[in-house]
DNA sequence: CATGAATGAGGATTCATTCAT
DNA sequence: TATGAATGAATCCTCATTCAT
């Protein structure tokens, strides 16, 4: 469910649900919605994978069904491009967040549905969470100049307000939880997981992304977020 | 406390087990041992603010009371240079946190004292979690060639285990708390706060690096983890 | 007076001897003549300000009322855009130089005119000046392609000799002049002062554009043309 | 003797007068004065040929006995090796300008030496004249960049004064004459002779190259030049 | 132990021009 | 007549690394 989007089969919603009218568009060429996006598609991976300074433009290049000169008409600059690639993956993952139907259960039972939903996102977008290391490392300097992003992510925070005052007022919530800590310990416990990954596998000869592993993992997070909110 | 030993003094070990014996070595000049010493504290700093390709060779030379050459010369590579860093890193925190002497402390007490270092650790040396990142992008290539950091990291982990079995006996904590789990928990809330600064502080416009904010989440951490364990 | 043909409404030739009968000309869209000529007055400042290798007609497109197809469509190719503002340029000037009508004023006094007209029309002209300096970069090897440019400067030098042959004849002027060398002179003297304004004006830290350094130079060269023709 | 270093010839100076003494020297390898100055000869003649824009790095690295990194390890950027070349053609200019010995002279000889050197420096070293016109057309934004570039030329205009000077204390140079002024117009007659060369001799169909009109035109620029400065 | 010079392979970006509609 | 999309061939520049001394 969540993230059933994101990576190699991301771009091709708009082909299969709304396919082009003109048969000509079967052969790939003069559809810039599709030019670009398949760019997109293939510099997420690239940047997620590598970084930006690990990535290489003529590599996104040639994985792409255009060359090395469209991705500078389309995007001017291996930094815009990664820009973009970045607002696209926030903007993804808010969308799906937004969908969730919170307010309709039990403050608990809304919270762990967050909670899980977050660790399953990561785990599945992969790309995401690598990105925001990747940002992260470059100081978000890119970030900062997303002109949206900070509206695209209140959503997220409001929920948690919500589901804390719902909480609160049923008595099931203590009252001085700060939404916005809370946000931030659930990221915190999601991410790692996928983050980092690689060191804390090697460090610890275990394997964190197996199944039985992440099933664990995804209840221990659940009931540590649970645990931590209750009265 | 946490960190002091980063920075100038850091890198001592060799001149330590093979102290040279030339009394000439204070001069400052033809001081192998000084000169790999800055070698690494240089790198340190740049590939953890730039990336593994994201540092230069070059600016690390210019850094650096050396030439280019000795770099190669004393270690080789980029990559050797940067898998010393790695590996400087993680033994410094390993033997800092390895002095905090747990086993003289109620359980819980001990286990908040290792929450509370942890965090500050990471707060004090944001060298070390931005490498880590560094290296989790770089899928763990490197530090898995670096053949003692198994054994550098078990002591954490027994720690842990130590101060849960004797929380277990006395009845402070629940007997089915995994102490690899919870050293992940611990690890994830506190790195969080260094490794995702950015993004989050852009995101959410607010300073996560503010004595207020780090102090309040300080102790939000130490919270999540005694309500985690407690029965 | 001088260059008051430039800019906007310059290239109207084509339009007049051929206008269009079509009455929609007047709308502004779908007028070739207007169309053409808005593309070689953008392009005349660009060549004129980058030169022939420092224009770009992309910017050049993008300055127009049109697109960078049309310039293909008009113009063949970069250099021959670049030939066509050339000849434009110089069929300007000669035209304009030719309704002096020094025959009908005394030869010192008609000579004194010519010297104050070029060296007006070049001060109002910049473009002009810089143009012929880029095609002197280029070796001439475009202004040599364009057929009738001879032909289309000779009334200057006519001028220059029916001046000098009635001043001889009159006796204001020495005999052994020759019309061509002086014409070299005049435009040396007029053309330095637009053409090597800036490093001039930079060497010798002044401003060599102020209306005072101006007036004076136009009087020194005025002056220094008619002592020298003198007996 | 004028410009009997410009060009093809230019930079051989050092090795022939002061060979060095090391006999590995001649393999090329490894002396940086030289590769140095056999970057900036070829790069002049590149620069002065084709213009910022049009001169290319891959075509001076080519030419030279070492490769493009080189340019790049001495120069920065092109445009640094462009100010390079540009500084280094007046510094030689002046150099040479420097050593006329015009006191010694009578005031009318000093300067008819003075424009007759000028004239034939001009047309020994092309490359200068053409870097002039190359420098204006980018609007002398690189001239402005090299820190001496006044206190170089300022010789030149003293020069001027003192003949001035001593001419009026004799009464063979009018006392209104402007050094500057006079400097301007000296420059402008013997620039006009090489920098305009192709588009004059193309429009009036006569080689301003040959022995002949280069004679007779050093001689009219001298007496167009002595007459404006005579009571 | 130390250094400045040198380098080949690659990396981001740009340009004039053409194609499909 | 007009246009947005597309492109191959440059073009400037950078990087980790090695050589000669």
């Amino acid at each position: 469910m969540a993230g059933s989007d994101s990576g190699r089969g991301a771009q091709r919603t708009r082909a299969e649900t709304e396919p082009s009218t003109d048969p000509r568009a079967k052969g790939r060429k003069n559809d810039p919605e599709r030019t670009r996006a398949n760019i997109i598609e293939v510099a997420t991976r690239e940047f997620s994978e590598k970084g930006l300074s690990g990535a290489r433009i003529d590599e996104i290049a040639e994985l792409t069904h255009t060359s090395k000169r469209m991705i500078y008409y389309y995007f001017e600059s291996k930094e815009a491009l990664y820009r973009t690639v970045l607002q696209d993956c926030y903007r993804r993952m808010r969308t799906i967040e937004s969908g969730l139907d919170l307010e309709s259960r039990p403050p608990l039972e809304a919270l762990a549905h967050l909670v899980r939903f977050t660790f399953d996102y990561q785990l599945a977008h992969v790309d995401f969470s690598r990105l925001v290391m990747v940002e992260n490392i470059h100081h978000g300097e890119h970030i900062a100049q997303l002109p949206d992003i900070a509206e695209m992510n209140n959503p997220a925070i409001n929920s948690l307000r919500e589901i804390c005052a719902r909480g609160v007022k049923e008595g099931v919530i203590r009252a001085n939880v700060d939404p916005l800590d809370l946000h931030m310990s659930i990221s915190a416990l999601c991410f790692f997981n996928v983050g980092n990954r690689y060191t804390f596998s090697t460090i610890f000869k275990i394997d964190m992304a197996s199944p039985a592993a992440t099933a664990a993992r995804r209840e221990s997070v659940t009931e540590m977020i649970l645990r931590f909110v209750q009265p």
